[in-house]
DNA sequence: GCTGAGATTCTT
DNA sequence: AGAATCTCAGCA
């Protein structure tokens, strides 16, 4: 089974701990950015209020789109990056909202912040991030044991009555208490 | 084309 | 607590 084919609370779960990867191609020499993620949110269809599958539209058709594929969704002036969960046909997706720099400094407590400092734009949109030159995921140390808190989710104006932001307890690097 | 809301961030 | 600032859907 792919791992992004599944309910993008279960993705969103497992994300925790992984490592995004950003690599530089051309001019850059293959420079690689690397970092964990320690805290996401699910997105669901239509019946979700603060889902953007809610509107028709380019937004809409993406998160139909296969799992796997990229997200790049403009707000305030922020590029954020999500990716699209469960089969094609099912509107939902995987915010991205904070990570934690490996092998870089700078600021990645929030979903622009770290698309902005991974030069993440919406050039990305309706990529696939399975199979990719620029931007993959990577599993961690499978023996490092993660505790996840549970949230309701940050900025939206209409939540669903169920906690869907995760995070890594404790780390320094989420986006707020 | 214009309008208004928004899964944000920074400053006070 | 409020401003800044851009993208997108909806409507004309």
């Amino acid at each position: 089974m792919e791992f992004f084919n599944q309910n993008p609370e279960i993705v969103a779960r497992d994300l925790l701990g992984k490592i995004i990867v950003r690599k530089f191609n051309g001019k850059f020499n293959g420079n690689e950015l690397r970092a964990k993620i320690v805290e996401t949110e699910a997105y669901f269809d239509e019946k979700d209020p603060a889902s953007r599958a809610r509107k028709n539209g380019d937004l809409r058709n993406t998160m139909l789109m296969q799992a796997g594929t990229i997200l790049i969704y403009g707000v305030h002036n922020s590029w954020l990056i999500n990716i699209v969960t469960e089969e094609k046909g099912k509107a939902s997706a995987v915010l991205i909202r904070a990570i934690e720099p490996l092998n870089f400094n700078e600021r990645c407590n929030g979903p622009g912040l770290l698309t902005k400092a991974l030069k993440i734009d919406k050039s990305f949109h309706k990529q696939n991030i399975l199979n990719n030159k620029e931007i993959w995921i990577e599993n961690f140390d499978k023996n490092n044991k993660i505790e996840i808190v549970e949230s309701f989710r940050i900025g939206v104006k209409k939540d669903l009555p169920k906690k869907l932001r995760f995070y890594i307890k404790n780390n320094k690097f989420i986006s707020r208490k």
